[in-house]
DNA sequence: CGTGGGCGGATTTTT
DNA sequence: TCCGCCCACG
């Protein structure tokens, strides 16, 4: 059989990997060495040249993006057909295999998953009910605990109760809180994976029924997993199938969420006669960037060991700047991206890299004031919002009455005369019974007040009534139904502060979102498997991704990414390494890891930027360069204004951004004129210091202009009216 | 029952 | 500085 058109494509190395005799291989990939590419290939050379059938194949990611992109590959790129493949993240296959085996795993038909918020709420709710002190035990930490007790596979009676009375409390908190889940038929993300080992290893025949099935198991990001993820690969693999795992150590940088590196290590000492394979070749970075990526990833002890390496030129330094503080550093960083666009860039190839999200809020800020279009990524999601979970949990009600996180957050929304009282009678009846609230609410008649128990009686029919109209409707009608007949749209309406028409329109895409569902599993119920993607898979924002902005993300939101011009900010010892990760040689060592992460991101130019003075928290804080700028080569380095040079910016250190100042001297002399702020959108139409007409407010003054397309917000003083934040979309303002 | 002001805390994030 | 949470008030 001809194999030329899998392995042309590839390099040495790459070809090497992916032609590998059938045993445990480990690819360490560096960055952008074509990783997704091995693994794609890897799976059509295991079906075309090995002869394995797809249904034999388990492919492994951490992100639904980083599964949706392989199936897609190998979808279109190799031609075969995904279907027979199990690709998904961890927790999406332990999902499947759960659903399969609900039964082995004792949990009911239609249990639900909670997410972290979700998972917190309950927590929060247990403390409370043992009556603790939850500024002693905070609900974020108790359900921190929990999480990794789960992640290194541990139920509460494997736990030792050493004396400590904090951690005997935990433990009797975490068996509250395991019980709890049972009873409500919920499972949270980390019992996915914890239960599905469990049945795994423990249900007779079924490790052995699925060790034959998947002969290969392909894992991406190895070096991201935790304990209980590596030894559920392991029993999936067992002493008879193949393991291919791919990963780079240098990339590790979620230890303080359970990663665990030494996982790579750990995987040669378990699997004899590992083959190994480096991908060295990097086809995103120029020379420099990567000698400096190099040279500071050569500072971290234990590695594997791997050099990137490129065929590609030098390309230009590394552009080092000095700033006197942030507003200096924003202005800057706006200076050289304005440059960039004006010579014909696109203003999605920068990327403003920082540590912590707070740092992004200047940068902002003089974008905004420049009128270049931005996306700063990681906030809410979509299945995150509010109203959204306002609106699951009633369709997580109407399959699971149970679901005490549910009943709980919708049981008064809207307002219908259950108050904290009533509430807490459900709770207690709840607990001394065993029983969920939902339950209590039928058995409670006799300790409440005749309005309560209407009020209640209320609920529980109107619940019945939207489970008995919604059957047999298709998915989108049943989300349409519950949302109207629950009351929800009509309690946004009424809220008339700025958020209730977005949130009114999110509900709306909710309708759209279950209209567009392609359920994968076809044996599911079709509103079950809804409510478990919307959990499982919460939803990048979609809708404003692909206008062209500049994009601002952390570090670790970075990871995977790539962009012409990387702006690498903020790197001042305390903040990157931040204070918290200083004091230990691993911390340290995940932070330059992180470092390296980011410089890796850029492919022509990588900009390194610090402030001499920070104002965080409000105070000013003087901080040292970071460690890091030290560990880059000098000769790669060229300084953008040297120190020598002692110009101060001209603007007070108290002065806003405005359009005019950021084109005085001390930043750049590109002129502003003729760049709107985003032509399809309504802000374009206005500017910074308009007079501005509003049918209620009258007439006004713009002081500023927030966010994008049907977010934008303005800020507009009114004459005897006050300052006021308008949405855009819904204002309608004359501009004067 | 809903809101506003006072208080404390403030890496990093996926599923 | 800013955001989220809790409690007290209307």
């Amino acid at each position: 059989m001809d194999v030329s058109h899998i392995l042309a494509p590839l390099n040495d190395a790459q070809r090497q990997a992916v032609s590998a005799p059938l045993l445990p291989t480990l690819v360490l990939a560096g960055a952008g060495s074509g990783k997704t590419r091995v693994l794609t290939h890897r799976v059509e050379w295991l079906v075309q040249v090995e002869g394995v059938s797809p249904h034999g194949i388990l492919a492994v990611t951490f992100t639904n993006k980083a599964a949706a992109e392989m199936r897609h590959r190998i979808e279109t790129q190799l031609g075969l057909p995904s279907a027979p493949l199990w690709i998904g993240t961890f927790h999406g296959i332990c999902h499947r295999l759960l659903r399969l085996h609900w039964r082995e795993a004792g949990l009911p038909q239609g249990f639900q998953i909670l997410d972290g918020e979700d998972q917190q709420r309950l927590v929060k709710k247990i403390i409370r009910g043992l009556n603790l002190d939850d500024a002693r035990w905070v609900p974020r930490e108790v359900s921190w605990f929990v999480n990794a007790q789960k992640d290194e596979g541990l139920r509460p009676k494997h736990l030792k109760d050493d004396g400590d009375p904090t951690r005997h409390q935990l433990i009797k908190l975490y068996q509250a809180y395991e019980d709890t889940c049972r009873r409500n038929g919920v499972v949270d993300f980390a019992e996915l994976l914890l239960r599905c080992y469990e049945i795994l290893r423990e249900v007779p025949g079924l490790g052995e029924h699925y060790r034959a099935r998947f002969r290969h198991v392909l894992v991406d990001e190895f070096q991201d997993t935790n304990t209980i993820q590596y030894n559920w690969m392991k029993t999936l693999v067992g002493s008879t199938s193949v393991p291919y795992v791919v990963g780079d150590d240098d990339q590790s940088i979620y230890r303080w969420r359970g990663a665990r590196v030494e996982n790579l290590q750990q995987y040669r000492r378990d699997f004899h006669d590992v083959q190994l394979f480096r991908l060295e070749q990097n086809y995103r970075s120029t020379g420099n960037i990567l000698d400096a990526a190099n040279a500071i990833i050569g500072n971290n002890a234990g590695r594997i060991g791997k050099k990137l390496w490129t065929s590609a030129g030098k390309g230009a330094p590394i552009r080092l700047f000095r700033a006197y503080n942030e507003r200096d550093e924003a202005e800057f960083v706006t200076a050289k991206i304005r440059e960039w666009i004006a010579r014909g860039g696109k203003r999605a190839d920068n990327a403003i890299l920082y540590r912590s999200n707070a740092q992004s809020r200047v940068f902002e800020e003089y974008l905004l004031a420049a009128r270049i279009p931005y996306r700063v990524y990681g906030g809410l999601r979509f299945f995150e919002r509010q109203e959204i979970k306002d609106a699951l949990a009633y369709l997580r009600l109407i399959s699971n009455r149970d679901d005490d996180a549910s009943f709980e957050r919708v049981v008064n929304l809207p307002t219908r005369g259950i108050g904290a009282r009533t509430l807490e009678v459900l709770r207690a009846h709840s607990r001394e019974h065993v029983k969920s609230m939902w339950a209590a609410a039928f058995e409670c008649n006799e300790d409440l007040g005749a309005k309560a128990v209407s009020c209640l009686q209320a609920f529980l029919t109107l619940v019945e009534k939207l489970d008995a109209e919604t059957q047999g409707l298709p998915l989108h009608e049943q989300v349409d139904h519950v949302i109207q007949a629950s009351g929800l749209v009509g309690h946004y309406q009424k809220d008339k502060a700025d958020k209730g028409e977005a949130r009114l329109e999110n509900l709306e895409e909710l309708v759209s979102a279950a209209r567009g569902f392609e359920p994968e599993d076809t044996d599911m119920p079709p509103l079950m498997a809804f409510l478990s993607h919307a959990v499982l898979e919460s939803g990048e924002g979609q809708a404003e991704a692909w206008e062209d902005c500049v994009q601002m993300m952390t570090l670790h939101s970075a990871k995977g990414l790539e962009f012409p011009v990387v702006f690498l900010c903020g790197l001042e010892d305390g903040l990157f390494p931040h204070q918290r990760s200083i004091m230990d040689v691993h911390g340290l060592e995940e932070e330059r890891r992180l470092c390296y992460v980011g410089c890796t991101r850029a492919m022509r130019q990588l900009y390194v930027t610090y402030a001499e003075q920070r104002r965080m928290h409000g105070v000013d804080n003087f901080g040292a360069p970071s460690r890091f700028i030290a560990e880059i080569p000098l000769e790669l380095v060229e300084e953008v204004r040297p120190k020598v040079q002692v110009s101060r910016p001209v603007y007070s250190p108290q002065s806003r951004p405005t359009p005019q100042q950021a084109t005085r001297p001390g930043g750049s002399n590109l002129s502003m004129s003729g760049r709107r702020f985003q032509d399809d959108t309504p802000a374009g139409a206005f500017k910074l210091g308009q007079r501005v007409r509003h049918a209620k407010f009258g007439d006004g003054v713009v002081l500023s202009l927030e966010g994008l397309g049907t977010n934008a917000r303005i800020q507009v003083v009114f004459e005897g009216q006050g300052t006021k934040w308008l949405m855009l979309g819904y204002a309608n303002l004359t501009a004067l």
